[in-house]
DNA sequence: TGGGATTATATGGGCGTCAATGGGTATGTT
DNA sequence: AACATACCCATTGACGCCCATATAATCCCA
């Protein structure tokens, strides 16, 4: 499987390392997969990951939206300028950064949560409240979820 | 035969191990036969299942939407970090993680059943209500299921 | 075509390996 | 020296792999 799915619930230790689930571990390229990416998710209080390689896809996406916009700068330097490169030990641990934990309000756990191309790492209790909150926006428009899941190919 | 038919009722032993049917395991893609995608039923109290192809599937279309909507992030929260992928061992049997498990009420017997391009997995007793309960929803449209039945390809 | 032989499936259990976690120590930077 | 970080080693529990058995299905040949 070369997607981010699941979620897990990992502890932070002493010295502030906390293990990076081992199915996404698997995800990363063999060739950078001590290195992850973390930025401050833009639309909620949560931190998102992914391996280097997916800057790149990043980028495009930002390079569609109009050029002139003010999303096109708020995007570019909300994402670009805060983007920060972790280093995963040998275990399969890795620290997360002070700012960004003060920034998702994690403490002594951290929720993981996949998201397909990339994952998000929570705050425990702010993470389930999260998953509630967009299930019950999608229920209101259950065809769509519906189709998304049984749609036939 | 590559779709998920008929129905199956097999038991959890010990360690929580449960046999796929031995006909599900045949639709899976022989590349990726060791491993299923599990995910809670929308609409009953029971488990969903399928192949990684289907869940690729999903990917891509999620993707496609607006990468910056509030749709996208809802869409990748609730179907990407609720999937769970799972390993089938070498006898076939896999493990139903405990919170599937608690959400379908199932303890100590699973009875699958084929619906086509995926399949559900049900505490044995409700699933047979819900076969009674579907089929009695639908002899009550009678047209429509003659429809059903009779139509051509 | 009958009946023994072979194969497959569901199930049980032992055991080694790996993932998550904890802690000591070396190395390095300021 | 003081702190941060990476490497090494240890522990525990969960999971995967291997082997074994019973029942069911299939095959094969006289």
């Amino acid at each position: 499987m070369d997607l981010f799915v699941s979620k897990y619930l990992n502890k932070i230790d002493k010295k502030g390392r906390v293990s990076l689930p081992s199915s996404f571990r698997n995800v990363l390229p063999k060739a950078n997969r001590n290195e992850i990416i973390l930025y401050k998710s833009i639309k909620t209080p949560s931190i998102e990951g992914c391996g280097v390689g997916r800057l790149k896809e990043i980028a495009k996406r930002i390079n569609n939206l109009d050029f002139f916009s003010e999303d096109y700068d708020d995007f570019s330097t909300s994402i670009f300028s805060e983007i920060i490169t972790t280093n995963i030990d040998k275990e399969g641990r890795f620290l997360i950064p002070e700012e960004l934990k003060l920034y998702a309000g994690i403490k002594t756990e951290a929720a993981f949560f996949g998201q397909g191309h990339y994952f998000q790492i929570w705050e425990p209790k702010k993470g389930l409240k999260n998953t509630e909150d967009s299930r019950r926006r999608l229920l209101k428009e259950k065809k769509s979820l519906r189709m998304m899941l049984t749609q036939q190919k």
